[in-house]
DNA sequence: GTCTGATATTTTACAAGTGAAATACTTGTG
DNA sequence: CACAAGTATTTCACTTGTAAAATATCAGAC
């Protein structure tokens, strides 16, 4: 009644539907509704994160090497490394260690600031604008490609209403992170 | 257009909507939209993760502890490893490690198969079943309310669509994981 | 000028995950 | 029966992340 036909398709099953059920079964007291929702989307964001053969690892990039690049990429040149972490949401030290791997690679440079030398400013390098520039293009069309089934209308409602979630979800923990 | 009033509802204010418009800024040439679904997806789950204060964190379990003791409970008793890996998205090595330290604890115990002896059943002890019989009910209704915001029909069109993307990444990612 | 407290970043000690090799066992084949 | 190949699990060496302490610097009060 809750995971199926909400805009007209056929049910749908995935790994989270049997385990629903096996609690339905199990524990009828507890409302499975919580997990029909957050159960999908940790293993949605599991199964991405252990995709291997993507463009950023076939670029020999991590996943968070990959996401703090195209944090400097978008957010321009000089960025803060706290910032970093912000927009990342990674802590100061794993920052600072992923900073030090890539600047040794030479993707990425940094200065003190003049004023206050306790802020360092974070760039790309053109080495790092020049990995990331037709990159940044195939990840997308890979992930594109990964949503393809889904329609477009079904896409932008899934879009919609995870946007829905995540204001919700920033305003109720994204204290404890930031 | 693609983050709002999908359900006639207001649009939404969450972290991401502000990184597409960057990307959209700076290089207008690459499609968002699978951002805006891939890169929720994501920030949710980190937001999820790094929640502190749970009701399971609370009990002295992380959160793959207890994904491996809910597993347990909703699979029966005399479940492999081998089974738990492929049920918690979790390598074998991952599970040795977490069943010594829950065994350690006296919430799970393990004997070996009579007939095959390479294979271990791993069972919650009546400590760990006391342990999460109250447990359950109480990290379902931390997740309720952390959903509350959602209206029930949201809640239930976000868990269908949801399914429908997972069922998707299952298919095209499944293989690299189990 | 020099404390005091605040802030930005790094370092350190440690926890937890990973892939690949190792171990222990079973099964099928000759 | 012995042996090759396969399977379940664990161990090992290593990578990466974290929390808390350390470091370095700044800003305001006196």
């Amino acid at each position: 009644m809750t995971t199926d036909d909400a805009a007209g398709g056929p049910p749908v099953r995935d790994a989270v539907t049997e385990v629903l059920r096996q609690w339905q079964e199990l524990r009828p007291d507890l409302d499975t509704t919580p997990m029909a929702v957050i159960g999908r989307v940790n293993r949605c964001a599991a199964l991405l994160q252990h995709a291997t053969d993507t463009p950023h690892s076939r670029a020999g990039l991590a996943r968070p090497e990959y996401d703090t690049l195209t944090a400097l990429y978008r957010l321009g040149p000089d960025v803060t490394p706290g910032r970093l972490a912000r927009e990342t949401f990674a802590s100061g030290a794993a920052v600072t260690k992923r900073l030090r791997a890539l600047t040794e690679r030479g993707l990425v440079e940094r200065r003190v600031d003049d004023r206050d030398r306790r802020v360092q400013h974070v760039s790309l390098t053109e080495d790092g604008r020049a990995l990331l520039d037709p990159l940044l293009s195939e990840q997308v069309e890979y992930e594109a490609s990964l949503l393809d089934g889904l329609g477009p209308e079904r896409n932008a409602e899934l879009a919609a209403a995870l946007a829905g979630l995540l204001a919700l979800l920033e305003g109720s923990l994204g204290r404890q992170v930031g």
